[in-house]
DNA sequence: CAAAGGTCCTGCTCGC
DNA sequence: TGCGAGCAGGACCTTT
């Protein structure tokens, strides 16, 4: 589900109800989740002030007074915010509960998703420390992957899908860029000129901007963190659209696996 | 049985 | 030979 715009549209709609918050209590339904919760959470983040949330690729950071809660939403996470009182669902397996008595719920069908606390400064932390530039930022651009690119034999998809590399470009938008670009998904990244990576680049840039501005795109289930089913079915040109007809050429959109996920692209418009 | 939006971890290969 | 970097595949889950 989340991919950086949803991750991004989760934290502009759950970052008022944090505003001069104070969380006053975790509840953990289940902890097994891609790691297991660490039991000392909830006492960790009680009395905790929020002072901001933040986005680091596609985690979520809630900045308190003495430490960090990150938060990842998995394949299959969202958070929403609801009344303390409101019946639990299925999957709702942490609670989040601030001082307002609102409730940030965090529901996860395949447990992918993980919650840590760190006290050091978050970049330090062994999640977030390695990780490459932001998409949206200034340091990701077509020199640095060009650079980043030489004597690597890697498909061009896995190299924008590997986040020491870049965060946040997702497997719908891997093959959407591509497809903006012009780039077979299967060529080398080494075999591709300081040209083309500058098309890439805007390509992944405007593909991810496009979707953030919509307000996240969603294949199913994502809920708005408000409780809204605020689905923008957003419009993709070849993600999910194996055999139907490219809309610059006609040619039938073809469907290969990359590193076990779902490629889609348009074999004359991509080399 | 297949596939679904993520990404860390393990172990292999390759080149210096 | 040894070492690090790069890379593929496995792992973690439930639902459709």
């Amino acid at each position: 589900m989340p991919e950086l715009p949803e991750v991004e549209t989760t934290r502009r709609g759950i970052s008022p109800h944090c505003q001069q918050q104070t969380i006053s209590d975790v509840i953990i339904r289940n902890h097994r989740l891609r790691w297991p919760i660490a039991g000392s959470l909830p006492g960790k983040l009680r009395t905790q002030r929020i002072q901001d949330v933040q986005r680091r690729a596609k985690y979520l950071l809630f900045v308190t007074d003495s430490g960090t809660l990150i938060l990842h939403l998995g394949m299959s996470g969202s958070l929403r915010i609801c009344n303390k009182n409101e019946p639990v669902k299925k999957h709702d397996h942490v609670d989040i509960v601030l001082s307002s008595n609102k409730v940030i719920r965090f529901n996860d069908p395949r447990r992918f998703g993980s919650l840590h606390w760190t006290r050091q400064a978050v970049t330090k932390h062994k999640l977030i420390h390695e990780l490459g530039p932001e998409p949206l930022g200034e340091q990701f651009n077509a020199q640095y992957l060009y650079n980043i690119s030489r004597r690597r034999k890697v498909a061009i998809k896995n190299l924008i899908m590997n986040s020491h590399v870049v965060v946040g470009v997702g497997n719908i938008y891997a093959s959407e860029s591509l497809y903006l670009a012009g780039i077979h998904p299967a060529r080398a990244a080494s075999r591709i000129s300081l040209q083309r990576y500058e098309k890439l680049v805007t390509a992944i840039r405007n593909v991810l901007q496009a979707a953030i501005e919509s307000g996240g795109s969603t294949l199913n289930d994502f809920t708005q963190p408000d409780g809204q089913p605020g689905y923008f079915q957003h419009h993709f040109r070849v993600y999910g659209k194996a055999g139907q007809a490219c809309e610059h050429c006609q040619q039938t959109i073809a469907q290969i696996t990359q590193g076990q996920r779902s490629t889609f692209f348009c074999k004359s418009c991509q080399r």
